[in-house]
DNA sequence: AGCACGCCGACT
DNA sequence: GTCGGCGTGCTC
């Protein structure tokens, strides 16, 4: 055991072990300027990892011969403060996850390689020269470099390598002129400036609030301590109206602002809102961003350079040292839970931090979620509700188009078809809906009646148009379209369902003078795809809009009038327990997209149960009514937000492995925590989709009516599982909060 | 997760 | 005789 006035450095590798290793301070350091936070080389086994430290303790529960030095530290500050190390910590705990992945998954990738943590520099080019007649003379035959040379000697202090580059000047050029000494090359840092010293704050004037906007504006604003605020608006409500005049309050006392969007939320137009409304700097991060961009905004907003950080889910773990206020967008969406490696909520994560740092915490939304609902309920929210929509526009009619017995054409009733022809003869535009879930286009064998399935997944293939081809969506196996049926050699196959590719086909046979605009993941791959796709929309002429999930969220789409969901049926029916909820916060959003200009909007909704009565609720625009119904039903049956859910899932190349894993944490669970009513395993089950990707998936539900002794049964059983050696080819993984019961 | 070590099959 | 398959075990 090593002496008590030792230092011992516990460092988190990110490594997926649930345990932090001790190592010796690096020679040559001085340990008294080590802190937790730093990022660490350390020697792992046969391999070099990045550590962060995590704490500093004068002794060590290993063996001392086993204790190494650390290599090195690489920044003399912590990189990571106190509070992002607390969040940190708490998350590890709370999924139980591995501290090092999950410090490891804080920081943005170019940190993690072990970039250094530098604001970058920029290149200036000076003038080292008089631009007199005899130099013109020996430049004549060198246009560029003259050229080049002129516009250097207009700036004093030079100019940077990309001003230069705009104007068409080349890097070569610039070398050349340098070789001759006539240009000196400078590498100026960035220096961050802290934001509040920019002003005036505000570049434009911001529009007077309606008195529920100005209600909600001061019910956020009420304290600048912890408080969380659930924002139910309306669609058109002015929410971003209500976000941006907070965040103006929160500048001008000198604290920044998270702003956290759902995936596909951070569209151009609404970063555009915020750099157009603020001088201040406003960075993002997303995934449409590369590792240097993304690594320039997390340091400028954790060196406070940036005032406002608008960010998707992991952007709840960038430092902000003097966070006022966060506001998560459209809190009800389903992306802030991460569905792969540590499944956090980026919702629930950011009121512990919202909490940790004392400041408000807004959850904006139409269509809240049942969970921020109940904490409204039970007051540990406020709740404000903003129900008209601002500039008057009055709120959709929708309809139920009852299409039983309906001769259906390419899977459009009549009516529907009549009022998509009157709506763009009016010159309005049509947004057809394609609700996804549960509906993909396959190849059924008309003879045999079997659809062309997966070979990996138990999952039908999706047939696509162009290029010709079958692919499976869950596993990414592509083949080429078959000519007759594997099972009978029938060459009668023919698609069945309906994607959006075939819809495109038939509304543009149906409506051959008006375009129509497919908005899907295949058709906005490319990178400015989107972009070209709204501003023709914006154009205002009509035209049909077809898309499905892409088309719910965040646009603004004022020449819509008329909205046709096709096939609302497959989310009423849903095997999840949240598929409810999720189709009806879909209809909701999506109803709300039409008539936002002065043009009331109609939505039509095509379904085989006009009598069912989500339906019915959600038809007369009642969300709130709606919801208080699947609260009652969740209430019943003891699941979220009325109990906690847990699963561990397995994945194995044989069936009976993972069973038999599952059958045993469910043995421990009755054995040690089953005297207690209050926790239920379910299962173990197979999955929704119990093959996938060759692999066999099972899986136990863990249900609680409360929280407490449901973790401390998932801290047992994964303490039981650590210590447990599995076969390679079988994993587990503990899913909190699941989101979906895939 | 990586990455070692170690123990059995088909090759020059 | 080796090269290399992936099963098992460890990482302060």
């Amino acid at each position: 055991m090593s002496s008590s006035n030792d230092i011992i450095l516990s460092i988190a590798v990110p490594a997926p072990l649930r345990q932090l290793f001790d190592y010796l301070p690096p020679e040559g350091v001085d340990p008294d300027t080590l802190q937790p936070g730093m990022r660490i080389q350390v020697q792992f086994g046969p391999r070099k990892m990045l550590g962060i430290i995590e704490a500093i303790k004068d002794q060590s529960d290993c063996p001392p011969d086993k204790l190494r030095h650390a290599i090195g530290i690489l920044e003399p500050e912590p990189l990571l403060p106190v509070s992002i190390m607390k969040l940190c910590r708490w998350t590890a705990g709370y999924y139980h996850y591995s501290l090092g992945e999950t410090l490891s998954l804080a920081l943005p990738q170019a940190l993690r390689q072990g970039k250094p943590a530098s604001a970058g520099s920029i290149t200036l080019w000076k003038s080292e020269c008089d631009l007199d007649e005899s130099l013109r003379k020996q430049l004549k035959s060198a246009k560029r470099q003259l050229q080049a040379l002129e516009l250097i000697q207009t700036s004093s202090q030079g100019m940077s390598e990309v001003e230069l580059k705009e104007a068409g000047i080349s890097k070569v050029i610039l070398t050349n002129l340098a070789k001759k000494h006539l240009i000196s090359r400078h590498e100026l840092e960035i220096h961050d400036e802290p934001f509040d010293s920019i002003t005036p704050l505000l570049k434009e004037t911001p529009f007077t609030l309606n008195p529920e906007q100005q209600f909600a504006l001061e019910g956020i604003l009420e304290t600048p301590s912890f408080h969380p605020v659930l924002l139910e608006g309306v669609t058109g409500s002015g929410k971003t109206e209500v976000y941006l005049q907070a965040i103006t309050a929160t500048l001008q006392a000198g604290k920044q602002a998270l702003v956290l969007v759902p995936e596909i939320g951070l569209t151009p137009q609404t970063i555009e809102r915020f750099r157009k409304r603020f001088r201040v700097p406003v960075v993002c991060i997303h995934s449409g961003l590369g590792d240097g961009e993304r690594l320039q905004s997390w340091l400028a907003a954790s060196r406070a350079s940036a005032g406002i950080l608008i960010a998707t889910r992991s952007g709840v773990f960038t430092p902000m040292p003097r966070l006022g206020l966060i506001i998560i967008d459209e809190e009800h969406d389903g992306s802030y839970k991460q569905q792969d490696t540590l499944r956090y909520n980026a919702r629930d994560l950011a009121i512990y931090r919202a909490k940790m740092a004392d400041c408000p915490v807004v959850l904006g939304s139409a269509t809240p979620s049942l969970e921020s609902l109940q904490n409204a309920r039970t007051g540990r929210y406020s709740h404000i509700q903003m129900k008209s929509r601002a500039g008057g526009a009055k709120a959709p009619t929708v309809e139920l188009l009852d299409i039983r017995q309906q001769v259906l054409t390419d899977g459009f009733a009549q009516p529907i078809l009549e009022r998509i022809q009157r709506t763009l003869h009016q010159g309005h535009q049509v947004m057809v809906f394609l609700n996804r879930r549960g509906y993909a286009p396959s190849l059924i064998c008309h003879d045999c009646g079997d659809i062309i399935d997966c070979p990996h997944c138990d999952a039908h293939m999706t047939l696509h148009r162009q290029p010709p081809h079958m692919h499976c969506h869950h596993c990414d196996y592509q083949t080429a379209v078959p000519w007759s049926c594997p099972t009978c050699q029938s060459k009668k196959l023919q698609p069945a369902g309906q994607g959006t590719e075939r819809s495109e086909q038939v509304l543009s046979q149906l409506f051959p003078d008006y375009p129509v605009l497919r908005v899907d993941r295949d058709s906005t791959r490319r990178k400015d795809a989107l972009p070209a796709l709204l501003d023709q929309i914006n154009e205002g002429k009509p035209c049909i809009l077809l898309g499905t999930q892409m088309l719910a969220k965040g646009h603004h789409f004022p020449g819509v009038t008329l909205v046709a969901i096709i096939n609302a049926d497959g989310g009423l029916f849903s095997s999840d327990f949240r598929g409810l909820e999720k189709t009806g916060q879909l209809i909701m959003q999506v109803a709300g997209r039409s008539g936002r200009g002065q043009m009331p909007g109609h939505v039509i909704i095509q379904t085989h149960n006009p009598q069912h009565p989500a339906l019915q609720m959600l038809s007369m625009n009642d969300y709130t009514r709606f919801a208080n119904s699947l609260f009652t039903e969740r209430q019943h049956l003891h699941l979220p937000p009325c109990g906690y859910l847990a699963v561990f899932r397995t994945e194995s190349a044989y069936t009976q492995d993972g069973q038999a894993l599952l059958q045993q944490l469910r043995h421990l669970v009755l054995e040690h925590f089953g005297g207690a009513a209050s926790l239920t395993p379910l299962g173990p089950l197979p999955a929704i989709m119990e093959k996938r990707q060759g692999r066999f998936r099972q899986q136990l539900l863990l249900q609680s009516g409360e929280r407490a002794p449901l973790h401390r049964a998932l801290k047992y059983l994964v303490d039981y599982l650590d210590r447990l050696k599995l076969p390679k080819h079988l994993r587990w993984t503990l899913d909190v909060d699941p989101q979906e019961m895939t």
